[in-house]
DNA sequence: GTCTATAATTCGATAGAC
DNA sequence: GTCTATCGAATTATAGAC
C-alpha cells in the first residue's frame, strides 16, 4: 500500500468527520455544536478533530462551503423563471435537509457573524450572477434581494421554524403558492 | 415607604434585567448570551438575575413574550391588506431592532426548539386569527403559512443577515417592493 | 437586597505514550 | 494515526456573609 494512496483511511476519516460535523451543525447551530459530539457521531476520538481541522471554526468554515448548483438562467424563459427558481430550492431542501449545507449555513448565519458574512458572499456570487444572466444585471440588482428573502424566508418557516401551515404543504403546493410571489417580485423590476 | 410599593427598586431592578437580556439575546441568541453580560448591561450582580428569574432559561422565556400588535385586519379592504401587513412589520422592525422582542425570538428560534415553539405559537395565536378576521377562516389556514414565511424572510434577510440587496432598500421601498408578492399569494387562495 | 466566594460542569485545546 | 490524560478557561448555579 502506498503511503498517498487516493481514499486513504485519513481522507475517508476526515470525511467522516465533515459528515458528521454538517449534520451538527445543521441541527444545533455552532454554539451547541461540541467537537465531541462530532466525534462520536463519526466514531473517532475528539482529538482526531483537532488533527484534521485545527480547531473548531476551521471545521465550521469547511462545513459552510455550498454549491447551490443552480442552473443557467439564461436558457430559462423568462415566464418559467420563478418557478423554475421556487422548484430548485424547494428540491434541494426537500432532499436532506439534515444533511445540507446550505440549510447549516442558514441556521448558523443567524446567530454567527462569519457565516453571516458566507450567506452574503454566497447569494452574491451564486444567486446573482445567475439572476443576472436570465435578467440582465440593472434588474437582477433590484430583485435579488427580496427574491434571495423569500426563497430564505421559505426554508425557515418551513424546515427551520416547521411553521405548521408551511409544513403541511406538499413540496409541489409550496411551488405553487409561492411562484406567483416571486413572479410579483420580478414583475416590479420592470 | 410601604413595603409593596409600585414601582419599587426591586421592580424596576427586574425590568431593567429583561430590557438588557432582550437587547442581549437579540444580538447573540440564547447560546451565546451569559446571565453574567446580562447583569453588566443592568449594572447589577449576576445573583440578581438568578434571584429575580430563577435561572437562564426562566429568563429567556420572560425575553420572548411579542405581541405582535396586529391592527383589526378585518377593518381593512382586501385590496389594501397586502400593503398594511407588509408596512405593520417593517415599521415594527425599523422601530428599534436591537429591542424588539419579535426579532429575539426569530433569532433564537432558528437553534433553539423551545423558542421555536414560542414562534409556532404566537403566528398561531397572533397572525392566523388576524388574518382569519380579513379572509375568513377557510382561506386565512390555506395562506397564513407562505405569508407568515415572506414576512419572517424579510426580517431574516434585512436584520438578521443583512443581504445587501435588502439592507440597501429604503423603508418605502420594502414595502412597495414586497407587497406584489403577498398580494399574489393571497390571491392564490381565491 | 446586594455582594463575595465557590462548587460543579462543560468544553476547547494540548502533551505525549504507543 | 489513534488514544489517554489533563490543563485552562468560561459558565451556570448555590451558599452564605453583610
Amino acid at each position: 500500500m502506498a503511503a498517498h494512496e487516493v481514499g486513504s483511511r485519513g481522507a475517508q476519516t476526515r470525511a467522516a468527520i465533515l459528515r458528521a460535523a454538517r449534520e451538527r451543525f445543521a441541527a444545533q447551530g455552532y454554539e451547541r455544536t461540541t467537537i465531541r459530539a462530532v466525534a462520536a457521531d463519526a466514531d473517532i476520538d475528539p482529538s482526531m478533530v483537532m488533527r484534521y481541522f485545527g480547531n473548531k471554526e476551521k471545521l465550521f468554515d469547511e462545513a459552510l462551503a455550498v454549491d447551490l448548483r443552480l442552473p443557467d438562467l439564461g436558457a430559462v424563459p423568462e415566464s418559467e423563471l420563478p418557478q423554475a427558481l421556487v422548484r430548485h430550492f424547494v428540491e434541494r431542501w426537500e432532499g436532506d435537509p439534515s444533511d445540507d449545507a446550505l440549510l447549516v449555513l442558514l441556521r448558523s448565519a443567524v446567530t454567527n457573524e462569519r457565516a453571516a458574512q458566507r450567506m452574503r458572499e454566497t447569494f452574491a456570487g451564486q444567486v446573482a450572477p445567475a439572476l443576472a444572466a436570465a435578467l440582465g444585471p440593472e434588474r437582477a440588482a433590484r430583485v435579488a434581494g427580496l427574491v434571495a428573502a423569500q426563497l430564505l424566508g421559505l426554508g425557515l418557516a418551513r424546515y427551520l421554524l416547521r411553521l405548521p401551515g408551511v409544513v403541511s404543504l406538499s413540496a409541489d403546493a409550496v411551488v405553487a403558492g409561492l411562484t406567483p410571489a416571486v413572479r410579483a417580485t420580478l414583475a416590479e423590476s420592470g
